[in-house]
DNA sequence: GTGGGCTGTCATTAG
DNA sequence: GCCTAATGACAGCCC
């Protein structure tokens, strides 16, 4: 019995063996088994079993570090509402201000200015949890988001996170950033939205995080259009963007739900999930720009390198079908989102022209600060920089580049016209009629410089000399694809000018031909008319011969004074001149003779 | 739906 | 060898 399980077990390794001589062979020959070669060998499956179960582990080690801090985060949070209660809102500029110590004592009583807008303000510390609460238990009072947001103490707290959120913007609140009550409410909501966005988030970064104070992840921020962008030296240095929840949270909602192009508050239920039952604010920002990039032209854009820009990921993005939803989580959405209140970043631009368009139909505001995005790190040197707020303002609108200063961070009203011949004026203005309608104010050159960012305006690019175009390329610092599509740019600019050119020397040698032709046929009509005038003088001149002729034939008589007979005899005249008389049945040779016997007679 | 005009783009060639 | 102009051919858009 023990020999039989024996042979059993020796014929079992000899059969692993042989099978891993056929599995060996296959795998020299690349043919596909399904599954990795090492699975089919026991001892390497072991060893990856191992293997994977280790990285579980540490996977499982990760995600309970990762809850750790986000619970710690909350309670940090949490204390930042209770100190809120320390301070009071100004009545005419709507700032928190300290309480007094005697009143910091009582802080749990509502400040005069409160009572008289929240109802909800108790005698203890509205947490945003409580207002939470609140607004879940109010779902049929029907509490619609102005009256909730007219609650200041709730503004208040939102003031507040701001600021601890980002400690850098108080340094620059005498200058940009005012979170004074006279700021629009859609202002604020953009400005907690932003303290969510992730700039540069990976999509597989920690989205396994649960957020506390939202009850479910399925509260989704279907955008990112309150992410403005933020330049490096205003990046949040406070926020841990591995280990927020929030942006956990938002990088989750984004992966989740890539398909939304329409921006709403309904998705701020990051913070407030329960508001969006009752408050369907829709903000449309969907952008012809946007549009017209995804669904015409980054279809068909060659671009290489993609990881060179930002914008490369959009692109690839974009070439999928899920072109507009994949932008969720990329960052030229938020390049796209900084032009939040306007319905595109170009819509409002005068032919090529650029500019801050402030507010838009949604009644949004632009917040006296600008974020850029810290996500872009861009290696251009200082001359590039310089450039952007001096010659190459081609840039365009809200399309800030990232190497902006703070002072540049002003509102900065650029002219963004794009150079034009001298005494050309814009494609759009030569024939409006045709361009009413789908047809955008931009080049699609245009377009992909813009989406490339490249510095430089199509003008500059095509209307360039050439040292100064090299000059253009070897000053700023581009990657290899904005490269190629300056150059591509260039070279078709200059091809579609020579076509122009070109096309009109042919319409030009055709008129030339054309009036030509028409001088020739008028050339032909007169000659016609010439020949019959000749023709005619001709006749003429025949008839007036024929006369002289009969009168002469008259005048002639014969040896007896008889005329001659018209019918026997004609005239004829010799090249000498000498008119005879010849009878009309001798030949001109006989003629000729008789002349010639007549002379010789004559000399005799 | 179809044809013509306009325009942009590409490929090619020549200077 | 590179750049540019010129030009034929093609495609897309609009009327």
């Amino acid at each position: 019995m023990v020999l039989v399980k024996l042979e059993n077990c020796i014929n079992l390794n000899h059969k692993i063996d042989v099978d891993m001589d056929l599995i060996d062979i296959l795998w020299r020959q690349d043919l596909d088994m399904g599954v990795a070669r090492e699975m089919f060998d026991p001892n390497q499956r072991l060893e990856l079993e191992k293997e994977r179960e280790v990285e579980l582990q540490k996977q499982q080690q990760k995600e309970r570090e990762l809850d750790e801090e986000t619970v710690k985060q909350e309670k940090e949070e949490k204390d930042a509402w209770e100190d809120l209660t320390n301070y009071i809102i100004d009545g005419e500029t709507g700032e928190l201000l300290p309480l007094p110590p005697a009143e910091q004592t009582e802080s749990s009583g509502p400040s005069t200015t409160e009572t008289q807008t929240n109802e909800n303000t108790t005698e203890t510390p509205l947490f945003l949890e409580d207002a939470m609460s609140l607004l879940q238990n109010d779902g049929t009072n029907n509490l619609s988001m102005n009256s909730w947001m007219e609650n200041s103490t709730i503004q208040d707290e939102l003031e507040k996170v701001i600021l601890e959120k980002q400690p850098n913007l108080s340094a620059l609140g005498d200058t940009n950033v005012s979170y004074s009550r006279q700021n629009s409410l859609e202002m604020r909501w953009r400005d907690v939205a932003s303290l969510l966005e992730l700039p540069g988030l990976a999509a597989e970064e920690n989205v396994t995080q649960n957020y506390s104070a939202t009850p479910t992840t399925s509260g989704l921020i279907q955008n990112t259009t309150f992410a403005p962008q933020m330049s490096p030296t205003q990046a949040v240095p406070s926020i841990d963007l591995t280990t927020s929840t929030n942006h956990s949270f938002v990088n989750e909602s984004l992966t989740q739900n890539p398909a939304n192009t329409t921006f709403g508050l309904e998705n701020s239920d990051l913070l407030f999930p329960n508001i969006s039952a009752t408050v369907p604010i829709t903000m449309n920002t969907s952008s012809d720009f946007l549009d017209d990039l995804l669904e015409d032209e980054l279809s068909d854009m060659e671009i290489e390198n993609t990881a060179d820009l930002p914008t490369m990921q959009m692109m690839d993005d974009a070439s999928s079908d899920s072109a507009v939803s994949s932008m969720g989580s990329s960052p030229y959405q938020e390049w796209t989102d900084s032009s939040i209140g306007s319905t595109s970043p170009f819509d409002t631009l005068e032919g090529a022209t650029g500019g801050m368009h402030q507010g838009g139909a949604t009644g949004f505001t632009k917040p006296k600060f600008e974020y850029y995005d810290n996500s872009c790190t861009y290696s251009m040197d200082p001359g590039y920089q310089d450039s952007l707020h001096t010659n190459y303002s081609g840039s365009d609108n809200g399309t800030s580049y990232p190497q902006f200063t703070p002072a540049s961070k002003k509102h900065i009203h650029h002219n963004h016209t794009y150079p034009l011949q001298p005494g050309q004026q814009p494609k759009e203005q030569k024939k409006p009629d045709r361009d009413k309608g789908t047809r955008t104010m931009f080049s699609r050159d245009e377009k992909r410089a813009k989406a490339m960012r490249i510095p430089f305006s199509v003008a500059d690019i095509v209307n360039s000399a050439v040292e100064d175009f090299n000059e253009m390329l070897q000053k700023y610092a581009l990657t290899e694809a904005q490269l190629q599509l300056v150059r591509d740019i260039r070279r078709r600019g200059k091809n579609k000018v020579a076509a122009q050119n070109c096309r009109k020397r042919k319409m030009e040698i055709i008129f030339t031909l054309d009036d030509e032709v028409k001088a020739m046929q008028q050339e032909r009509d007169r000659l016609q008319k010439e020949r019959q005038e000749m023709e005619k003088e001709h006749l003429e001149f025949k008839n007036k011969f024929s006369h002289l002729y009969m009168e002469v034939f008259r005048s002639l008589r014969d040896e007896n004074g008889r005329p001659y007979n018209p019918q026997e005899y004609s005239l004829q005249q010799t090249a000498d001149g000498n008119v005879f008389l010849i009878p009309r049945n001798s030949t001109s040779s006989d003629h000729t003779e008789k002349a010639q016997k007549k002379r010789k007679s004559k000399k005799q």
